[in-house]
DNA sequence: CATCTTTATCGTAATATTGCGATATACTTT
DNA sequence: AAAGTATATCGCAATATTACGATAAAGATG
């Protein structure tokens, strides 16, 4: 995306980024939202729930595996995919701290 | 980023994807982690305190603006930006029910 | 009013993302 | 072993993002 300055950042604020970023495509909120919904671990059939091609889907859960969104595991033949709660954990503590904050803060000009 | 379905995909999924989107760049949560480190409301000094140009910062703060991460207030001559509780709550809400989810169901495969 | 300050926008180059068909890989079943 | 199934990867076209200099816009100040 353009000449990235990401060397130039700490890696506390790549790493939320980075987790942030992978949850900035409406495919993978739905992938995310998918995994949720079901009480066992779900596999393949995530590609067919999505309005998008293997090799697209494919390259979604990579990316959000990748960042530690969600965890897979070869089950024989397929591949159960399955939510990451620490990394989701560690995202929402940093946005707690924002609300937080601000809640204590009520100087605000806006 | 490419030809995007967002179209194939639901509002609410658009929307917290574009949230996430928002905060998926190293300087914008640094300008995120900057206005909640200030108690006074804060202007473009945001620029002095990011390893970027001008014109690149504004960019950066204007899609904050649009999703609605911050809000900018005019005065006078400068702008007070502000972190936007709401939007980061709306998000906050997203990712929890998303933990207390997967806590409940203690049946995954990995 | 001229000038300075502050912020936004335009135009553009460099790079990243998205989506998909084709194919590779790996396991399963016959 | 051959064929089938499931998933990953490659290669590419289309599009989006990032960064920045130049400049516009809008208010402040001399």
């Amino acid at each position: 995306m353009g000449i990235s300055k990401s060397a130039h950042f700490n890696e506390q604020q790549n790493a939320l980024a980075n987790i942030a970023k992978a949850l900035g495509h409406p495919a993978r909120i739905a992938i995310v939202e998918y995994l949720l919904s079901q009480k066992e671990c779900v596999c393949g059939d995530i590609v067919s729930e999505l309005p998008l091609a293997q090799a697209t889907v494919s390259q979604h859960l990579k990316e959000l595996k990748t960042v530690g969104i969600i965890k897979g595991n070869i089950e024989g033949n397929s591949i159960c995919y399955c939510l990451n709660e620490e990394t989701i954990a560690e995202f929402i503590s940093f946005l707690s701290n924002i609300t937080t904050t601000i809640s204590n803060q009520r100087n605000q000009c806006c």
